[in-house]
DNA sequence: CGTACCTTTGACGGCTGTCAAAGGAAGTGG
DNA sequence: CCACTTCCTTTGACAGCCGTCAAAGGTACG
C-alpha cells in the first residue's frame, strides 16, 4: 500500500496516473505528530495551510453565541482538511485531533498549482469536496427531521461505513473515540439524552460502548434503523476519466 | 451592469480579467425560460449540466425514506446550481423552481476547461463552493440547538442578506416565495408549528408576511434574535488575486 | 492519591409533533 | 365570469420527546 494518504484516498474513487501521484505527494512531504485536543487551527485565525489526515482522528467545531462547542464535522485518516474554505481568509470553524495522530501541512497554493498542472486532480478536489457535502446533506436531512435514537444509529453507520473505506478489515468491534458530549454536540441533543438513548439502544441489543470503544452487535437492525442512504459515499466518477 | 450573472456574481467577491470574464460568459449562452415547479433535473438522473439563475428563485430537495420531500437549500438569482455534486454521475438532489424565472444549462465539462484556463476561476469555483458550504454549516449549527423561533428569524435574516447581495436597493418588504410547507421542510419543523410562530413573530412586531411577500418591521431586533454570524457570506478573496 | 471530567439516573417542565376541522386563497374548467 | 376543486393557513386539544437541573458514582489523568 502507498505511503501517501491522500493518493489511497483518491485512488478509493478513481485511478491517478503517475504524474498526479508525484504531484499529490508533494503535499505530504512534512508529517508531524498531533496531540489529542491539539488544535489544527482556532477560530479566526488566518487560513493559510491545509492538512492531510494521516492517523488519527480529528473534528471541525465552532463556538454558538452562548459560548458552547458545536461538532459540525469529523475527519478521519486519509481526509483532507480545510478544502472546503481554503479560500476565506480565515478560519471560519476550528479543527483539533480526537485522539493522536499525524497530520500533513501545506500551502493552499498547491492545490491551485496542481490543478493547473492536471486536469484529472481538479476533478478529483471537486469530487473530494462533493463527497463529503454530500454526507453533510445525508446528515443533515437526518439530523432535522428524526428522533434521538434515530440520530445515533445514523451517525454509528456512517461512521462505520465510512471508516471501512480507509480500514480494509473492519471489525464489528472499532475505536469510537467520541464522548457523549461530543455526540450530543454533533446531533443537536444534550449528553443526558445520548447517555439515555445509548443505554435504549444496548437494553435493544444492537449495540455496546465502553470507553472508546464501539461494538455492533446487529449490523442489520441498526442500519435499518438508521435509514442510511449509501450513495451519498459512492460518487461513481469513473466516467470523469474519460 | 453586465447582463451575465456568474460574472455578476464573481465580480461581487474579487474583480475578474477581461479573459477570466470571457471564459464565464460562454456558460450562460442559452438562457431558457422555467416555470413554477418546472424541474432542473429528478433524484437520480444522470449529471451532466450545471445551470445558473439568471431570475427567479429555486431549491434543492431530497425524499426521506417515509416519501417526504425535504429541502435542504434554496437558490436565488446568480447562484450556480449544481456546482457542488457535478462530479457525481448522477444527482443525490433533485432541483426545481419555486418562482417562474430564467436558467442557463452548460455541460459540466466547462468548468474543468475553464479551470485549466485560468487558476483565478480555479479559486472562484472553489470560493464559491467554499461560500455555500459555510453557510450550511452557519445554518446547520442554528438548526440543531436552537428554538423553533431562532430557526425561522435565523433563515429569513439569511435570505434577506444574501438578496441584498444581488438585488442593490433592497427593501424591508421584499419577495418572499415560500409557504409554510415549505419552510418547514428547511428548518425541520411541521407546518402548523410554522404556522404558530410566524403569528407569534407578527404578534411581537418583527415582521409580517402576506402570500409570497415578507415585510419585516423591526430588522435589528430579528437580527438580534437570529443571531447570524454574518462572516459565512464575506469570504475575502482579495488576496488570491495576488 | 486527589482532582477534574464523564456517565448515569430521576423528577419535572416545556417545546413541538400529531390529529382534526374549518375557513381562506388560488388555480382550473366550463 | 362563475363554480369547483385543491391546496394553504389557522386554531385547538393533547401527548410525548427531549431539555434542564441536580446528585451520585465511575473513570482518567497529573
Amino acid at each position: 500500500m502507498t505511503g501517501s494518504c491522500i493518493v489511497r484516498h483518491f485512488n478509493h474513487f478513481f485511478p491517478l496516473d503517475d504524474g498526479d501521484e508525484a504531484l499529490l505527494e508533494e503535499f505530504e512531504r512534512h508529517p508531524e505528530p498531533m496531540r489529542r485536543h491539539q488544535h489544527l487551527w482556532r477560530i479566526n485565525e488566518t487560513a493559510c495551510m491545509l492538512y492531510t489526515l494521516k492517523s488519527g482522528w480529528a473534528y471541525a467545531y465552532r463556538t454558538s453565541p452562548r459560548g458552547e462547542m458545536k461538532v459540525l464535522e469529523v475527519f478521519l485518516p486519509g481526509d483532507i482538511i480545510g478544502l472546503h474554505d481554503f479560500t476565506f481568509g480565515h478560519h471560519l470553524t476550528g479543527v483539533r485531533m480526537l485522539t493522536d495522530g499525524f497530520a500533513c501541512a501545506f500551502p493552499y497554493q498547491d492545490i491551485l498549482a496542481a490543478c493547473e498542472q492536471s486536469r484529472t486532480l481538479t476533478a478529483a478536489f471537486f469530487a473530494d469536496s462533493a463527497r463529503e457535502r454530500a454526507v453533510m446533506n445525508e446528515r443533515l436531512t437526518t439530523l432535522m427531521h428524526c428522533s434521538a435514537r434515530m440520530k445515533l444509529a445514523h451517525f454509528i453507520i456512517e461512521i462505520r461505513l465510512r471508516l471501512a473505506g480507509v480500514t480494509p478489515d473492519l471489525e464489528q468491534r472499532f475505536e469510537f473515540p467520541f464522548n457523549q458530549k461530543i455526540l450530543a454536540s454533533l446531533l443537536g441533543l444534550t449528553n443526558v439524552h445520548v447517555s439515555r438513548v445509548l443505554s435504549e439502544l444496548e437494553r435493544d441489543g444492537l449495540l455496546s460502548k465502553q470507553r472508546r470503544t464501539l461494538e455492533i452487535h446487529d449490523y442489520d437492525r441498526l442500519h435499518e434503523e438508521a435509514q442510511f442512504n449509501d450513495a451519498c459515499l459512492h460518487p461513481d466518477m469513473h466516467r470523469l476519466c474519460q
